[in-house]
DNA sequence: TACCAAACGTA
DNA sequence: GTACGTTTGGTAG
């Protein structure tokens, strides 16, 4: 077996060259860190290559060293260290603290007599020691035992120095070429050598005599005259020349070998720096082990983590034996694993239970009839209130268990919507990211083991030892942020927001799902041919007028019929081509008889393909319904958003469109729909948080608001308002929750920008506690960072400090919104949660089906009409009390269409 | 197959 | 000007 190794890597050296050859590299508050990054990834390189038991850096401490004491000249001249990379010096030495590196510097020496002087601690202590620098020098210090290896351009790359490669190289030993620099020099460190000596005499010289001195005992034998003058002249300066290239190995330190033993980083404080220098990159370097590791490595700090022992579940006694420790502890941490994406469609294939440090639990059910039974014996488990109920995801979990008739009970945490409430822009919770963000450690997610997209498997198609690895990761990390999860929740004011508002909403969710909508299928399909003689209409019809058959759908064929065939004038182009858009096209009416039909058949065709065949494609046809997801962390808002089918676009503005609702229906005779909406809630909301006296007041009498603003911005009595009036308000009131621009205003109204800031200027004036919000929204989101909803759901908008115009201007108009849009958004979840409640404590039929944005429809049992009417107004009116009243319209009708 | 851009439906 | 999701065509791999 071969010694073991030491490392020694001379910190300015490197730090110097990654300046040098990486280009500008900034955090956004304006650190430069390109060499620190340069560094740390040729660090990660050659640790992963070497795998040193021992690492140590060596430093310049700043000022006179014992050479300028023997040459004042020593290194005069140079450029003087910019900046830039001085102050990333700091910055690497608190990464090596971090990673638990040794480093060292000290007083009038320089990196490399330290790196020199460590190299030969080394190897008195039997290591290999080896040498990373950018600085040929060290050549000098390679023996049997030590090695060098020289960095070239672009920092990762080696090159590898032993005796025999650098024979090869300058045809020196490591002592001569002190010897061939000592006459040579050395330009960059003012060192003046003999004149006229450059590497190809001096080679030869040392070849000749072996050394300087030897060159000089023996200097009448030298032939060349000139050369032997200059020899002659330079003698002195020659021997100083060999004294400061030679580096010092017995530099008066006092350092144990043992210091340098590489050790485990910090993994928390390391993954906090490297975040806060942006080095996202790295992250992934922190800890390359899978959770085990990490957890046996950790075992000892006071996260308390747990090993992960797996005991599988495969009889009788095992399961009462579980169920009994469930009991005991109180606690359920688990998940249902499903052969499928589609917790209402797809079968259980397992569960996955913790309940106590100790162990994983895994229960495999081969067969229906295992689901059946195993289910049905955690069904008391999961159904009692008083077991709490810790879950990732658990939508998903509830509605495979409503399948199962077990509803239920306990909920007590949920990480997904934890970190979607801590941080809403996130586009991924995936176990994985939450482990990595809160244990720093990396596992495999679901799309490592599953892959993706069309090759992406089951659980049901990977092996039983991989499903198990992955779900006792899975519940491992589970286990191990519920409690830092649950400290930021309170720490940042989200206690109520969370656990009166998110978590009971995520099992009416899953209700709403579970339950589905119901689609009179005979009718779509009777709309669907219908619109499709349409279409075969319109299309000949286009095709006549165009004089000949292209592809309508595409815009690029369509552009080039209209503009170039047709000769149209160009309104506007996109980054790819022409614009065909509706705006567009609505320019160029009247130019020629094909734009009103391209205009309707492109209305016709997306009502038929989105609406009618998307939407019957999503029917469950045992059922005639349709599962909606209803999605709760999606939106940087506190939105709720709905797929497969989204049910919250289903058209209304047209007629045509608005049939589409007639397919919506209840799902028997006996119930029928109820839809009730809010009344301008985000006006109203806006009026709650400016407080201001003018806009409240209109809510207070109940009169028209966008009437009423248009008095205000117009300046005339509300009977003088027209109608063209009214709607330009209304279009100031949308502009002012979205917020306001006087660029957007004016292309809305088609009005010039001067016009918009006019209108706009003269809504603020009318409304000065609205323009105080504005002002002082952006400043609070400047200073803190987010922005705030009434129950505290934050946005964080870096946008605000960017010194991008438009990014900056979108960050001021999503300051404006996303109080407004997220406070809208909070009160119909309140009014949901209560709905919800009221229903099932009163144990009625009636359900809740669907919500968008500002509405809530309930599928009511004919019997339970008036009093789901009266509770519906009720708890939606009265979700949460603000400065204004909220108000709510209802329509009752036995399809969607009919509810208006 | 995978991904993007354009277009368009909703609040 | 805010917030979303779906369909289609077209292109890159």
């Amino acid at each position: 077996m071969s010694d073991k190794k030491l490392m020694i890597i001379d910190g300015n050296s490197l730090l110097h060259r990654a300046f040098y050859a990486l280009p500008t590299l900034t955090t956004k508050e304006g650190l430069h860190t390109n060499a620190v990054y340069g560094f740390l990834t040729m660090l990660y390189k050659i640790h992963d290559d070497y795998n040193p038991d021992y690492i140590g850096v060596a430093f310049d401490r700043k000022g006179a060293t014992f050479r300028h004491k023997e040459y004042q000249e020593y290194k005069a001249g140079r450029k003087k260290t910019p900046d830039e990379l001085g102050m990333q010096f700091s910055v690497l030495k608190e990464v090596l603290d971090k990673l638990n590196i040794f480093r060292v510097e000290l007083e009038g020496f320089e990196a490399d007599d330290l790196a020199g002087t460590l190299a030969k601690h080394g190897e008195k202590n039997g290591l290999d020691v080896i040498l990373v620098t950018g600085d040929k020098d060290y050549l000098q210090l390679i023996n049997d035992k030590t090695k060098v290896l020289i960095t070239r351009k672009g920092m990762t790359n080696l090159e590898v120095y032993d005796e025999k490669a650098l024979f090869e190289r300058y045809e020196v030993t490591p002592t001569q070429f002190i010897d061939l620099k000592g006459l040579m020099g050395d330009q960059s460190d003012n060192i003046p050598g003999v004149p006229g000596v450059g590497e190809k005499t001096g080679i030869k010289l040392l070849k000749q005599f072996d050394s300087i001195e030897g060159i000089y005992e023996n200097i009448d034998s030298i032939s060349g005259k000139k050369l032997v003058e200059r020899l002659a002249e330079n003698k002195q300066q020659a021997f100083m020349s060999k004294r400061l290239a030679t580096i010092i190995t017995d530099v008066p330190v006092n350092i144990n070998i043992e210091e340098l033993k590489r050790e485990e980083p910090d993994y928390d404080e390391l993954y906090n720096l490297y975040k806060e220098l942006e080095f996202n990159s790295l992250l992934s370097k922190i800890n390359k082990g899978n959770l085990n590791t990490y957890l046996e490595s950790n075992s000892n700090n006071e996260n308390n983590l747990i090993d992960s022992i797996i005991e599988r579940i495969e009889d009788e006694k095992s399961l009462d034996n579980l169920i009994k420790k469930i009991r005991d502890t109180n606690e359920l941490f688990f998940k249902i694993i499903i052969n499928g994406e589609n917790y209402l469609r797809d079968n259980i294939i397992g569960i996955v239970i913790k309940t106590d440090k100790e162990k994983t639990y895994y229960i495999d059910i081969k067969e229906t009839d295992d689901i059946k039974h195993m289910v049905n014996r955690l069904k008391e488990v999961f159904e009692n209130e008083s077991i709490k109920k810790v879950g990732h995801n658990l939508k998903e979990d509830i509605t495979a268990l409503l399948r199962h008739d077990i509803r239920i009970n306990g909920i007590d945490f949920d990480s997904v919507i934890a970190q979607y409430i801590i941080a809403s822009s996130q586009s991924d919770y995936g176990i994985n990211k939450l482990a990595e963000e809160y244990l720093h450690i990396n596992i495999d997610g679901e799309e490592e083991v599953l892959g993706k997209g069309k090759k992406k498997k089951s659980f049901g198609d990977i092996s039983l030892d991989d499903r198990i690895k992955y779900f006792n990761n899975f519940i491992n990390v589970l286990f191990n942020i519920e409690k830092r999860l649950k400290e930021i929740i309170d720490q940042q004011n989200m206690h109520k927001l969370y656990y009166e508002v998110e978590l009971p909403l995520i099992e009416v969710l899953a209700n709403m799902e579970y339950e589905g909508f119901t689609v009179d299928v005979a009718r779509l399909t009777e709309l669907g041919e219908e619109f499709d003689k349409r279409i075969q209409d319109l299309k000949k019809n286009i095709y006549d007028l165009s004089g000949e058959e292209f592809n309508i759908n595409s815009p690029k064929q369509l552009a080039e019929i209209l503009f170039e065939k047709l000769g149209l004038p160009v309104i506007k182009k996109t980054k790819t081509g022409y614009s065909t858009n509706a705006e567009v096209l609505d320019k160029l009416k009247g130019k020629h008889p094909i734009i009103e039909k391209i205009l309707e058949y492109r209305h016709v065709v997306k009502i038929k393909s989105t609406y009618i065949d998307g939407l019957m494609s999503q029917i469950n046809e045992k059922t005639n319904k349709v599962h909606s997801s209803f999605n709760q962390t999606i939106t940087t808002t506190g939105r709720i958003s709905s797929t497969e089918p989204n049910l919250q676009n289903i058209p209304i503005r047209t007629e045509e469109g608005r049939k589409i609702r007639k397919v919506f229906i209840s799902r028997n005779s006996d119930y029928t729909l109820v839809d009730a909406d809010y009344s301008q809630i985000e006006l109203r909301v806006l009026a709650h948080i400016s407080d201001d006296p003018k806009l409240k007041e209109a809510f207070f009498t109940g009169e028209d608001i966008h009437t009423k603003t248009a008095s205000e911005v117009f300046n005339i009595p509300k009977d003088e308002v027209t109608s063209l009036m009214r709607s330009r308000a209304k279009a100031v009131n949308f502009g002012i929750v979205y917020g306001i621009s006087d660029y957007g205003l004016s292309t809305d109204l088609n009005i010039s920008r001067k016009e918009a800031r006019k209108y706009i200027d003269n809504y603020l004036s009318n409304y000065q506690k609205v323009k105080e919000y504005m002002d002082s929204i952006i400043k609070i989101g400047k200073e803190q960072g987010y922005v705030e909803t009434i129950f505290n759901r934050r946005r964080y908008l870096p946008e605000l400090k960017s010194k991008n115009f438009n990014l900056r201007s979108f960050g001021e108009r999503t300051a404006m919104n996303t109080p407004i849009q997220g406070s809208a958004a909070d009160i119909i979840k309140v009014a949901m949660v209560k709905v919800y409640s009221e229903l099932k404590m009163k144990k009625m039929k009636s359900k809740l089906t669907l919500q968008v944005h500002d509405e809530l429809i309930i599928e009511a049992h004919k019997d339970e009409l008036n009093e789901v009417k009266e509770l519906l107004k009720n708890l939606m009116e009265n979700a949460i009390e603000l400065n204004v009243p909220l108000k709510v319209d209802m329509e009752t009708g036995d399809s969607w269409y009919d509810t208006k």
